[in-house]
DNA sequence: GGCACCTGTCAAAGATTTCTGACACATCTC
DNA sequence: GAGATGTGTCAGAAATCTTTGACAGGTGCC
């Protein structure tokens, strides 16, 4: 059997996750292409929705995981982007949003080697 | 006891928890609020963060019934607003998203059936 | 009174994300 | 060739989210 995320996924991953299902449209996405696998073209004219914008959504989505592509060249020649949902699985408790809180990496990059975050406690 | 969302949470629900945790100061905000309850100028202190800012955080939180706050009222007068983290669960795959999807009442769509997409009755 | 805390709000800046209309390329059919 | 299909990209609007500083009030203590 495949493995799921068994418990604890990195704070980028999750933020990756979360910030890519909190949104309307991905969310569409995700139950239409579950509904059945598609391609880009052929999607976008299913939930209207123009090809560029449509393109940027699957990117998000396939950054975090939840779907994949393949680019497929069908009988007639013609290559498909065709995209799959994953047998994505995660448990959303305040134990697991918070170590994953405590891995996240600094989201603004102030150096390059340091990785040190540059907030000051004022006062 | 309290019931936890068993399946199938309504798509604005689960659209509101995914982009209120899609935020890494707010998972950050649930941790350490995880870890000991808070009030928000301490808790401002504490993750080096304003006031304001901290406040709209919050409220996003609360929105989407992750923390709640109840404002106390000390012996010396002073009233201090504390936050609890909920404990909330949801599980996310393919599936559940879907279902959420499906009962989406939010987009500039332009209308099926009975539709009427309109804003929540304010309350 | 003045100071140190607490609470909340508001209006702007600043930074992201979203969306649109081009453009580029390829293949097959007429 | 033109025209349909598919792929991808880009720059720039448009909308939204984040962040800041100033403001309003409240209480208790020196």
């Amino acid at each position: 059997m495949p493995e799921v995320p068994p418990e604890a996924p990195t704070g980028d991953e999750l933020l990756r996750v979360l910030s890519a299902l909190g949104n309307p449209h991905r969310m569409r996405i995700v139950a239409a292409l579950l509904e059945s696998r598609n391609y880009v073209s052929a999607l976008a004219r299913l939930i209207g929705m123009g090809r560029p914008l449509l393109h940027m959504h699957l990117q998000r989505l396939e950054a975090a995981g939840l779907v994949v592509g393949t680019l497929e060249v069908g009988e007639d020649g013609k290559s498909m982007k065709y995209y799959d949902v994953t047998p994505f699985c995660y448990e959303l408790t305040p134990r697991i949003v918070a170590q994953a809180a405590a891995t996240l990496t600094e989201t603004t990059e102030p150096d390059r080697a340091t990785g040190r975050a540059a907030k000051e406690e004022a006062k």
